[in-house]
RNA sequence: GGGCAGGUACCGAAGUGGACAAACGGGGCAGACUGUAAAUCUGCUGGCGGGACGCCUUCGGAGGUUCGAAUCCUCCCCUGCCCA
C-alpha cells in the first residue's frame, strides 16, 4: 500500500538540495497514489567509470528511497556516449570504450549501485537503444529546439568560455543525448546532482518538445572529497570507494575535516535531519569529542556496506596503528628470493616504493623500519634468514621473508 | 584562408642561449607533534649509481644552428582570441 502523497513528499524532500518544481511532483505523487501507478525514477550513470564512490552513494540513496516507496527505478547506462568518447582529445575523463567494455563496466557498475539499490525493483536500460539509429535529420530537428546562447548558459561552458578554454561542439549534444533518454523511458522524475541541473531541465525541455509531460528535478547536494574542499571525485583523488576494504574506508573517513563531520553524517551514513541537528548541537556544546563523533559517523558508514562486525574491527584497527602506533594486525606477506640484500633493494622488490630513488629518500627521511628499528643507513644489508616485518611510513607494511 | 597569443614536471605557473632536473604555489609522500590519515611546522617530490658528486632521460613533435638549446632557426601538430 502506497504512502499518502504529502508523507511521501517529505521522504523525498528530505536531504535534497533542490526539487524543480515543487508543485508539479506534488501533483505527480498525488495523481500516482490516486490512480496507483507508481512513478518512473530516471538515474543516468556514466559506465565510462565504472568506480562509485560515496558522492554517489548519495543520489543512489535517494533513488532506494523511491523504491521503498513503491516506485519505478530505472537506471540508465549511457553505453552509447561511452563507445563515442570524447574526441576532443583533452579530456580523459570520456576515454572511449569498446562495446564488451561498456557491458563489462555496466556489469560492475550496477553490482557495486546495488550495495546502496534494492537489485529486485531496479531495470537497467542502455541508452544506445534508442540514441544509435537517431538519423541527421532528427538530429537537427533536435538540435533546434536549444539555442547555442542557452548552451552556453551551463556553468562550466560558460566558465570554459569566458577562460578561453576549448568546447567541443559534441558536447553540447551532450545534454540533449540526456534528454532523450527521459524521453525514452517518460520519466517522470530525474535523479542526479546539484551539477546536474541543466542537463536534467533540458530534459524537461525536450520532453515537453516530444509531447511528454515534463519530468520533475530532484538534486541532491554534492558531497566534498576527504580533502574538504572540492567535490568528491576519482579525478581528485579525494574520494571513499563503495568497494574500499572496511579498515581503508574506516581511515579515509577518519581523515576528513572536522567541518565535515556532520555533512557526512547526514549525506554518506544517511542520518535523518534529527539525528544530525542532535550531534551538531553535542559538537557545538563540546559535549562530544569531535574525534569520537568522526569515528561514529565512520562506523555507521562502514557498517552500511560491510556490516557491524567490520565496522567495529575497523574501529579497533585505526586506534591500534594511529592511536597506539602498533602494528596492523593483516600485514600482507611477500615471499623474496634472496636471503639478503641491501636495503633499497629490499624495498624495490617488495613493491613498497616505486624506485631506487624513492627508496633512498624515505631511507634518509627515517620512514622506514624494519621489525621496528628505524633504517638510516642506505647502505645497509637485510638479512632475510628470518621474517621481517617492513614499514615505509605508517600505511606500507609488508612481512618479508626468503623463499 | 589571414593576423595575434599560447603549448613547460601530477596540476597551475615562472623561465627567452650556459649557473636548468628546471623558481614558486597546489597536490602527493615522509618526519615531528596530536584526538585522527585533521590542523600546524619541517623535509622530500624524473631515473640510475655505495652517492653532498657523477651519469642518463625530460620543457607539443621532427629536424637544424651552437662547444652548449626549455630558450635561437625551419617545418609540422594542437588550443584560444580577432578578421574573413
Amino acid at each position: 500500500m502506497m504512502q499518502p502523497a504529502s508523507e511521501q513528499f517529505r521522504i523525498i524532500a528530505d536531504g535534497a538540495a533542490e526539487i524543480l518544481p515543487e508543485e508539479e511532483l506534488i501533483a505527480k505523487l498525488e495523481r500516482s497514489v490516486r490512480e496507483r501507478r507508481p512513478l518512473v525514477v530516471k538515474l543516468g550513470c556514466d559506465p565510462s567509470r565504472p568506480d562509485l564512490h560515496l558522492g554517489h552513494a548519495v543520489v543512489l540513496h535517494k533513488l532506494r528511497q523511491f523504491q521503498e516507496l513503491g516506485h519505478e527505478a530505472v537506471l540508465i547506462i549511457g553505453d552509447f556516449t561511452a563507445t563515442i568518447g570524447d574526441p576532443s582529445g583533452r579530456s580523459h575523463t570520456r576515454p572511449q570504450l569498446s562495446l564488451e567494455e561498456t557491458r563489462q563496466n555496466a556489469r560492475t557498475y550496477v553490482e557495486q549501485a546495488t550495495k546502496v539499490l534494492l537489485p529486485e525493483r531496479l531495470q537497467i536500460r542502455f541508452n544506445s537503444e534508442w540514441l544509435e539509429t537517431i538519423t541527421l535529420r532528427q538530429l537537427i530537428t533536435l538540435t533546434a529546439q536549444c539555442t547555442v546562447a542557452q548552451m552556453l548558459e551551463r556553468e562550466d561552458f560558460a566558465r570554459r568560455y569566458a577562460q578561453g578554454e576549448p568546447i567541443g561542439l559534441h558536447e553540447f549534444l551532450y545534454p540533449l543525448a540526456q534528454a532523450l533518454d527521459s524521453v525514452a523511458i517518460r520519466a517522470d522524475i530525474e535523479l542526479g546532482g546539484t551539477d546536474q541541473r541543466f542537463n536534467l531541465l533540458m530534459g524537461r525541455h525536450i520532453q515537453r518538445f516530444s509531447g511528454q509531460e515534463p519530468q520533475c528535478l530532484v538534486l541532491m547536494p554534492l558531497l566534498e572529497g576527504t580533502d574538504g574542499t572540492e567535490k568528491m571525485s576519482k579525478s581528485a583523488g579525494n574520494y571513499i570507494a563503495l568497494t574500499d576494504p572496511p579498515e581503508e574506508m574506516f581511515g579515509k573517513l577518519m581523515s576528513i575535516p572536522d567541518s565535515l563531520i556532520v555533512r557526512y553524517f547526514r549525506l554518506a551514513a544517511f542520518a535523518s535531519e534529527e539525528e544530525a541537528r542532535q550531534l551538531e548541537e553535542e559538537l557545538r556544546r563540546g559535549h562530544c569529542h569531535p574525534r569520537d563523533a568522526k569515528a561514529m559517523v565512520a562506523s555507521r558508514i562502514v557498517a552500511f556496506y560491510h556490516g557491524e562486525e567490520a565496522a567495529r574491527w575497523a574501529a579497533e584497527e585505526f586506534d591500534r596503528v594511529f592511536k597506539y602506533h602498533q602494528l596492523p594486525s593483516n600485514i600482507p606477506e611477500i615471499v623474496l628470493p634472496s636471503t639478503e640484500l641491501p636495503v633499497v633493494e629490499l624495498l624495490v622488490q617488495a613493491g613498497l616504493v616505486s624506485s631506487r630513488s624513492e627508496a633512498r629518500r624515505h631511507i634518509q627521511q627515517g620512514a622506514v623500519r624494519i621489525d621496528g628499528e628505524r633504517i638510516q643507513d642506505w647502505t645497509a644489508r637485510i638479512g632475510l634468514e628470518r621474517e621481517r616485518i617492513v614499514a615505509v611510513g605508517k600505511r606500507r607494511v609488508a612481512r618479508i621473508r626468503h623463499g
